[in-house]
Order: structure tokens, then sequence, then C-alpha cells
DNA sequence: TAATTCGCTAGACCGA
DNA sequence: TCGGTCTAGCGAA
């Protein structure tokens, strides 16, 4: 009897539980036993709950050949570096693009990054592969469970620990995240804060309902500011303000480089912890060269920084610079201030308008948010997809997108992924150049009545309907098939799928189904939102594969592949524009997938759409031409040598009156104001009014103003990244030697700075006289430089189609001081 | 940690 | 001091 209820109780100890949740976080974590587990984070009702999976094992696979039983004793009884890891179990395996395969499996990640060194020297062994698939990433193929998704999980409870048994994944259309902003400033006794020296001043975190301050100065007690005694207790709060609301994302502006690795050291040197992370870990600080990233467990660290400077690079938006101010500017048209470092040492030092810290402070926290949440559904769409965690999905680039779909579809397919090249192979792949899109000379001058046609997604649908892939190149079963011939001369199979096309296949279906719903719903529905960044997520992985195909670190890097997607782009845009003129349109212009097109008198808009609809009858597969639309008027330019017309710069007005400005120094950051909106004017004027003569008097005034030393700074300043480290210039530019200049002073230049200067009035050669603009007084410019390299080369060739020379720009403003005189 | 090629322009650099 | 060449950056697609 006794025996029966012992064995009850155990029983019930090790009962089974289950939770449901969303999938926020997992790592891999040593158990006792120096094995490796997975731990996951779990969104749930509760809060964020962390649970075992102890099941889940390491491995890699070999491509052998000989005698296989020899090979696998040989493997098993081996012994792998110091702490001598081993192979303790293996699998023969069968995949669908290999034969002979060995499953390796290990205890532990370290035992299997040890053994992956030398496992390729043992005999037998053809190739190593699938050896450096993070195990978290392996996890959640092998499940096909995603980050953000619903998660059922059966537990039980051990010592404490919850361990799972079972899990399975539990669709959750769209979910809410709780999240929390994060901003700090910072004291500083030199140019720069230190965490050394320098304390925290201030901290806000804001969310969407309210924001929070904390700060050691007692001046500052009001309703929504926590005063605290030393700055240790202001950490502390801030530790216990985040953990304590169970928030799953943490939000910052360049926190991975600024706030979160100033904390941690700040804290470290008050002795005490930042220890933020959802299990009490503080943030992990990773480091490669010029790429900081700070990651907190549980609890997904979103820097807005880093998203923004993705969304630049994916060409989503178009930015001047990345410093808070100008990110909202640019985006919202919302001023904000600036205080600078000084002015907070100032503020903190005389104890004066304290409040004007807290409210900056403040704002900075509460901009940052803006940024963030605007973007945070298409970064929960691209971590679903991708199956990469936020904290992974908002750092990831366009390679990895692609690389972690087809890695993923590999398993699905039980396909043998390809390894990642050798430094030696990338940079033979690097050295070739295949040709690109089709460019053709426009007419320049003024034209009207212009119809701009273009393909819809050009790469990804050639890719798909000609079933580029490396595995389809050249297949010996379809030789030369008229089909998928490509104009290179290479060509892909007819029967089988090819592997890229069929992955891009599924999302463009994926995208369309998404954006036929969207049409069912109003766009108030919150629904819509998700809907919408989902689509546009897939839009931007769709996109990325050709470039993947023709990217040198490429596990499916294929030339042959990617020089057919272009060959065929340059056949495709050229048939649309001779076609065109078959049917009595003249081409304007042609750029990649784009027709510009000029509509005789005696055609209709209902002409181009009969044209559109007869085309995409006779284009293949999914290729799709569509009306990007229709323009009043446009204007294309001559180079600036020659009388040869310049491709990608136009202006085109459609006939609401909005204008389209292309290639030209208006959309361009590396050009001063002042030239910028005197452009922008002339083409305005040009091709709404079709006024030149009032075109010309702007171009005037502009400079009339230069002349009289009374335009401001802000119109002055051209923007300029530093792409490499100063030694590795070998020319140096103005915007290089304006930088070296202010690092003498003590600012912090490095890679991928954008820096703003004016040329100034003291010095020789311009780059002699290119200042930071922080250092150059209002005033104090070259007017000379101005209009002579910025005002008139930025409207001579528009003004120069319309009849007039630079003689009409400057000696009109001679004339008039002459004028005066008499 | 890094998607591609095409194209324009500025300004330093260098040798005559 | 001039003109050709090369480096550098940014944008279009």
């Amino acid at each position: 009897m006794k025996k029966q209820k012992q064995k009850k109780e155990e029983n019930e100890k090790k009962e089974k539980k289950t939770v449901q949740g969303i999938l926020l976080d997992l790592d891999s974590i040593q158990t006792q036993e120096e094995k490796s587990a997975i731990r996951i984070f779990l969104k749930t009702q509760k809060g964020i709950e962390s649970l075992i999976e102890k099941k889940f094992r390491p491995y890699c696979y070999i491509i052998y050949s000989g005698d296989k039983e020899k090979l696998k004793k040989a493997l098993l009884e081996r012994e792998f570096g110091e702490h001598k890891a081993k192979i303790k179990e293996i699998k023969e395996v069968k995949k669908e693009n290999e034969e002979k395969v060995l499953q390796l499996f290990f205890d532990s990640t370290r035992d299997l990054s040890t053994a992956r060194n030398e496992i390729p020297t043992i005999e037998g062994v053809k190739e190593k592969r699938e050896y450096d698939i993070i195990f978290t990433k392996r996890f959640l193929i092998d499940h096909n469970l995603e980050p953000l998704n619903g998660l059922e999980i059966e537990y039980a409870e051990e010592e404490g620990k919850k361990i799972i048994e079972s899990l399975k994944k539990k669709e959750e259309e769209s979910i809410e995240l709780n999240s929390v902003t994060l901003d700090i400033e910072t004291y500083s006794t030199t140019k720069f804060s230190s965490p050394k020296t320098d304390p925290v001043l201030i901290a806000a975190l804001s969310t969407p309902h309210k924001t929070i301050l904390i700060s050691t100065r007692k001046e500052l007690k009001k309703e929504g500011v926590e005063v605290t005694g030393t700055e240790k207790e202001m950490i502390e709060e801030i530790v216990k303000e985040i953990k304590e609301k169970n928030y799953d994302v943490l939000i910052t502006y360049n926190g991975d480089s600024f706030d979160l690795p100033y904390l941690k050291e700040r804290a470290k040197v008050l002795g005490t912890r930042f220890a933020i992370g959802t299990d009490g870990s503080e943030p992990l600080l990773r480091s490669h060269g010029q790429y900081h990233a700070a990651k907190t467990k549980g609890i997904q660290h979103l820097d807005a920084y880093q998203v923004i400077r993705t969304l630049v690079k994916f060409g989503i938006i178009s930015l001047v610079k990345y410093d808070l101010e100008s990110v909202i500017e640019a985006l919202y048209g919302e001023p904000k201030g600036k205080l600078t470092a000084r002015e907070i040492v100032e503020i903190w030092d005389s104890g004066k308008n304290l409040d004007k810290l807290a409210e900056y402070n403040k704002s900075d926290a509460v901009a940052t948010q803006k940024i963030a949440l605007q973007y945070l559904p298409l970064y929960i769409e691209i971590s679903k997809l991708t199956k990469e965690t936020l904290y992974e999905a908002g750092r990831i680039s366009a390679s990895g997108m692609v690389e972690d779909l087809l890695i993923d579809k590999s398993f699905r397919e039980n396909k043998l992924i390809p390894n990642r090249p050798k430094e030696e192979l990338t940079k033979k792949r690097a050295a070739q150049t295949f040709k690109g899109g089709y460019v053709k000379s426009p007419e320049p001058g003024l034209h009207e009545n212009i119809v701009v046609l273009d393909f819809r997604s050009l790469h990804p649908s050639i890719m798909i309907s000609h079933n580029v892939s490396p595995e389809t190149l050249d297949c010996p079963c379809c030789y030369k098939s008229k089909k998928n011939l490509s104009p290179s001369g290479h060509y892909f199979c007819e029967k089988k799928k090819g592997f890229l096309p069929s992955v891009q296949e599924e999302l463009l279906n994926k995208r369309i189904k998404i954006k036929e719903e969207m049409k069912k719903l109003s766009k108030k529905d919150s629904r819509y939102s998700t809907y919408y960044a989902r689509q546009y997520a897939l839009k931007i992985l769709l996109n990325s594969f050709y470039g993947y195909l023709g990217y040198p670190r490429s596990r499916w890097y294929s030339f042959e592949s990617a020089q057919s997607v272009t060959a065929w782009s340059r056949h495709y845009v050229r048939e649309i524009g001779s076609k065109a003129e078959k049917e009595g349109f003249k081409i304007l212009y042609m750029d990649t997938d784009s027709n510009f097109l000029i509509i005789p008198e005696e055609k209709t808009k209902e002409d181009i759409e009969k044209f559109v609809k007869k085309i995409n009858s006779e284009l293949p597969g999914v290729m799709e031409i569509e009306i990007d639309g229709f323009y009043k008027r446009g204007i294309f330019v001559t180079k600036k040598e020659g009388t040869a017309a310049a491709k990608k710069r136009y202006a085109l007005i459609d006939y609401e009156g909005n204008l389209k400005i292309v290639g030209f120094e208006y959309v361009r950051r590396d050009w001063a104001p002042i030239a910028k909106n005197t452009q922008k004017r002339v083409i305005e004027l040009v091709l709404k009014e079709g006024k030149p003569e009032k075109a010309i008097e702007t171009v005037k005034e502009a400079i009339k103003q230069l002349k009289e030393g009374k335009t401001p700074k802000k119109d002055l300043v051209i923007y300029t990244q530093i792409k490499k480290s100063f030694p590795h210039y070998e020319a140096i530019g103005p915007h290089v030697a304006a930088a070296k200049k202010a690092v003498k002073k003590g600012k912090d230049i490095g890679i991928g700075s954008i820096i703003g200067f004016i040329v100034t009035k003291t010095g020789t050669s311009i780059s002699d006289k290119a200042e930071l603009e922080e250092f150059v007084k209002e005033g104090n410019y070259d007017a000379d430089y101005y209009i002579e390299h910025q005002v008139i080369p930025a409207v001579i060739k528009i003004i120069q189609e319309l009849g007039y020379s630079k003689e009409d720009l400057i000696h009109g403003g001679k004339q008039a001081t002459l004028g005066t005189f008499n």
C-alpha cells in the first residue's frame, strides 16, 4: 500500500501540463550533463515563461564514398579536439540530391563545432554538410516552427524547471506585442560620453500609453518623473520598470551601439547589473568591426536605427541623414528639437532648464517609438517568413532572408543544403561580372503625352516563368529547349520545377492571395495593416532572389543563371518597345523594366490599355506589364559633357500636377539644398506652367542671394557618407578633408558616418575650404563655389533645353547691376 | 556582417 | 595651369 502511494506521488510530480503562447525567443543552453538544449521563451497570458527542450540534438551530415561500415566505425571511435568530443550516433539517410549520406549526432554544439574541423580529413569522408546551421535555427526548421507565431507546449516540471515533452504550432493570425522604448541622456566630460566616467543623467521609458522619466535630480520631481537617490538606484529602477511589465519588445534608437552598452558598462562601474533579460541576464554585446549589436534574452531588442538603415538599403525609404531628428523630419515632416552634448552638460551643471532636458529625453523616446511601431508589423512578418526571431529579423540582410527561405525549403524537400563558399571561391566569383539591364538613350528635350509601362516584378517573374535555378541550368534532358532558352545561350529544364523558382512561386501566390484579401477589407480594418506588411515582406523577399543568384557568397550562386535572367530582361524590355512602335507609339526611353512611350495625337488611353492587354496575353508564365502612369509632360536632358542624352535623369508631371523627379541633383543628398531647391523650382515652372522666363528669374534670385552673402547656412550643407577608414582613401575629397579636420577637433566620425559640410571662404582647394557644418558660422561660405559648382550645374542642362544659356543666368544679373548705376 | 549592374558627376591627382 | 584619368559617392532599376 505504502509503495503504491509513493508511486502515485511520483506520477503526480511528473504530471503533464500544457501551456499556450507566442514563441518570442529561443536560445541554446548547456545542461548539467554538458548537453545542448533549447530554451524557449513563450509569451503567455501570465507573462513570459521559459521552457526547456532536451530531446533535440545537434547534428551535421557527411557525404561519403567507399566502405560505409568501416567509415562509421572510424567516426564513432574518433575523439575530436582537446576535450575529446565524440559522435554519439550515426544515421544513414537518403537525400533527394545525394545518395551516400550519413547524419552525425552530437551531445553539444561545442562538440559539433570541434569535430567539424577534423571530419573532412577522415578517410572516406567526401564532404561535410550543414555543419554551420545555428542550433536554434535548426530546431525551428526541423519542428516547422516560427517565431511570433502561436505554440502549444506540453511539459513536466523537473526540479523547478519546465521540461518540454511535446510542442506544436498553433497558427495565430495577428499578434499584439507589448513594447517599451528606452532612451537615455548622458553627461560628457570630453567630446563624447564614456561610461567609465560619465553618469547617465536621465532615462525615458515610453509605451504607446505613457512615458515615465527617471532621474536623480530632485528639481524634476513631478507627475511622470521618478526621482531616485543615486545613479545606481536609477539604473536599477530602469531595470525594474522594464522587467516588471513583462514587455515583449525593447525599442531603442541606436541602442546596439550606445544606450545598451552604455547602461551595461555604467551598471558595472556602479556595482550593479543591467539585467533586463527575461532570464535575468544582461544584454549580450556583439561586435564585428563596424557592426555592433546588443541582444537581450526573451524581450526582443529592436533598434530603430538598424531598421531605418535596412529600409534605406532596400530602397523602401530615402533619407539624407540617419540621426533621429532628421529621420523624424523626413518621415513625418515634424521638426524635432535637438540638444547638443554641450547644452546637456550646461543644463545639468547649472540646474537651469532641467525641464528642457527632460522634455528632450521624452521626445526622443516618443519619436523612436513612432518609427519602430510603424515598421514593427513589417518586421513581424519578416520574422515569421524567415523563421528568425524579431531581434535577428531587425538586423537581417537581403541574402540572409533568401538563404533562410532556401534552407528551410531544403529541409521540407529532404535536400542537402549546399555549403557556404570558401573565401578563395568567393573572390573568384567576384572577379567575373555579367551584363545587367538595358538602358536606352532618351531623346533630350521637352515631351508631351507620355505613358510609362513597366514589368511587374521583372526579375522574379522571369525566374518563375523560365524556371531559372542552379540545378535546372543546362539540364541534359532539354537541350536548348526553345521555351526556356535564354538569349544568353543557356537553357533551363522544362520537366522538373526548379528549386529557387518553386520557392518564389509560393511567395508570389501567397502575395496575390493577400492582395485579394486586402481588396475585401476596409483600410481601417486592423487586419489591413497586417496584410499590407505581409505582402510587403513578400515583395522584398521575392525581389532579393535574383541578386542572391549573382552574389559571390551565396550558397546557391549561379553565374549563368543570373546572366540568363538579365539577358531575358534585355530581350523582353526591347520587345515591348518594338511592339509599341509597330502599334504607332514612339519610344522615348527605356530602363531595365520600363518603357516610356509617347502617345501620338490620334491615340488614346484606351489604345494603351488594349496594347497592354495584348502584350500580357503574349508574355510567358507570370510575366506581366502594367501601366505605371500617364504623364502630361516630361523633360530629358543631355549629359554634362557632349551632346549625348543623359540616362537615369528625367522629370515628369502627371495630369494632377504631381511632379516626379528622377536621378537629378534634387534627389541626391550630396548636393546643397540651395542647388536642389532651385532645380526643383525650375523643373516645376517648366513642366507645370511652361514658363522658362520665370525659371530664369528663380535662378538669378538664388545667385543674387548667394552673392550678397544672404543664403542661410542650412541651405549650403552637403551630406556625404564616410565609407572607409581614413588611411584607405586614395583621393581626399572635400567630405574626407572636412571629416579629418573635425576628428582633430575631437569629433567622433567613423565608417558609415554621414557628414554635413560647407565650403567656406578660407582655403585654396575645395577640400581645403570644406568644414563640418557645425563649425561654420552663418554667412561664412564661398559664394563662387555655390554659384559655379552647385546652382548653375544643377539647372544649366534644363535651361539649355529651353534655348537659354549660362550667360542668360549670369550676365542678366550683371546687366541689372549696371542698370542701377545709370 | 556584406543582393546585382548601369550610369552620372565631382573633384583630386598627376604629368606635361 | 591645363587636360586627361582615376577615385568616390549616390541614385535607378
